[in-house]
DNA sequence: ACAGTTTACGAAGTCCGTAAATATC
DNA sequence: GATATTTACGGACTTCGTAAACTGT
């Protein structure tokens, strides 16, 4: 006898469902009209298990035909897989079919609250079952947990390009200055570099991708790189922006971050300086469904807010 | 997308194995290696798995391929299935290769020292594992425990004919004088009726197999028929007997339960009696492996020991 | 006799191998 | 450019249906 038994074995799911029908309906006959098959592929698929175990299933010799006392134990662990391998394929369709599973996003703070967060309130009404988790982060960083794994994909400007990361652009984001509703440029439509050498300057801590792009920017004078005032974080200069302290130089949609209040955009006039953003994903690696179906939704959002009227 | 996901499913362990030996290896080429199929073979399967579900398991864009984290929950269910499928294929396998399992058989008490015990004893060596369950009874009640199915079968004589129960006839059993070796017609070859007119006679108490049929024969004396001396069980009735109380008629098997010890057959002269023992099982009903193995051996020791030189 | 099961055989589908094309590194 | 995976295609094996033979009630 061969003793590779099941390691090589066609027994299959095909044999197994075969053999709970007909155990449950106590024939042959029966067990194939629910099947929808023909008698004769019952009894080859119970004739295969039969012979290739050497052992009687089904004691035939009876009307109704019974299962032997080895079939009993048999359809139990028959029915047993059976379950796990519907819950298995099911589960794994559920994740296909986004309607469940997990999906992780980076996002640069400036584009969470304008192009995350309407993004996501289309996706949850879409996908409830998906679990969203987000990351926001300063832009060194973010790259850092695609590269980890940490997240899928991310949704900032790019740091350092690194060939290890895909950047795909999505919007453009124009830098001007940013000012309290109650600052004497508030109402102005545009405002030149000459306009603003009194004004202090509230800029971020070290080095940002704002400040990097400023300072490669020949027109932008030196004196305002660095602000009289510096905060750690973009919430905090904004903060300080927004109670009338002094100017910043930023992104619009970073400003957004504070809501509607009370901060205004004002262009710099002759520079037009603007920032790309771009969905980050690791090279070379694909997108759950949860994934991409997000990303989809953050292109169609990011399309409408778009300040470059190219695209 | 059709929600029938593994009703009607053609994913099975074919795919199970593929998709587990490729997480095992961490490539499509070395799992078909290890499974000794071509690679083209799993590229099928995985990609069968993954347009059932919609759901993709393995990212082929980064060396070595990787699990998704779909494929990753998968793997486990997998490995789950295929723990189970093996397990219920080698468990079967073992009752059909008579490695475990269970047989319990009614025997006559005169059959169980003859022909059981030694059929045992082989059995035993040939098949360790199984376990044996012996109900020894008497004709009447062991063919009510096969119809009961408390026994797979039974050896014994046949009591009343019946359509429920198959009889294959195995061994042949000569019906005589049963007395002490210190009874004064211990040493002759053969007995006349007329020998035994002044003999103490021990029978059992009621109708039994051997009484039935001694009262069937013409030749056999009405005045020998109920004895003096009445026993309840065969074994009583020996005791008696091996006592030097009185004779017995007696089938030469019966008087073997006793041991080697002090009693002898006698012949009767003239009247050739025998009764038929057999193997009675349940008509339409197959036997297991382990009974239908016990089954053969019975059937070889009994022909050893029958007493019909026609066999 | 009748209903149920098996056998025989042929059609359709599945599985797998070869080899060429494509993709990744 | 070397190695790995997929695609294309064809042959062998499985699976299943039909119909006839067989078995059990």
């Amino acid at each position: 006898m061969q003793n590779m038994i099941s390691e090589k074995s066609n027994i299959g799911v095909r044999h197994f469902r075969a053999f709970i029908a007909i155990a449950a309906e106590g024939s042959f006959r029966a067990a194939a009209a629910k099947l929808g098959i023909a008698t004769s592929a019952l009894t080859e698929a119970v004739q295969a298990v039969e012979q290739e175990t050497g052992t009687q299933l089904i004691d035939r010799k009876s009307r109704p035909v019974e299962l032997t006392a080895a079939g009993k134990q048999f359809l139990i662990d028959c029915q047993q897989i059976m379950s796990l391998h519907h819950r298995a394929l099911r589960d794994l369709s559920l994740v296909g079919g986004l309607e469940t599973g997990e999906v992780s996003v980076a996002a640069a703070p400036s584009l969470t609250k304008t192009l995350l967060i309407p993004a996501l309130r289309i996706f949850r009404m879409r996908h409830p079952g998906i679990r969203i988790l987000i990351h926001d982060d300063v832009a060194g960083r973010i790259e850092k947990m695609i590269l980890n794994k940490e997240v899928e994909f991310a949704v900032a400007a790019r740091w350092r390009p690194t060939t290890e990361l895909e950047a795909e652009p999505i919007i453009h984001d124009d830098i001007g200055m940013v000012c309290s509703l109650d600052h004497r440029l508030a109402k102005c439509a545009d405002v030149s570099f000459g306009e603003l050498s009194e004004e202090t300057v509230i800029s971020l801590l070290g080095e940002t991708g704002t400040s990097a792009m400023l300072r490669r920017s020949v027109h932008f004078p030196r004196s305002l790189l660095e602000g009289q005032l510096q905060a750690y974080s973009t919430v905090a200069q904004l903060m300080m922006i927004e109670a009338n302290l002094g100017i910043g130089f930023l992104p619009r949609l970073a400003m957004e971050v504070m809501g509607t209040g009370g901060l205004v955009f004002v262009p710099l006039r002759g520079l037009k300086l603007r920032r790309a953003c771009y969905i980050l994903s690791e090279r070379r690696r694909t997108a759950s469904p949860a994934a991409e179906a997000l990303k989809q939704i953050i292109r169609q959002i990011a399309k409408g807010q778009d300040t470059d009227p190219t695209r």
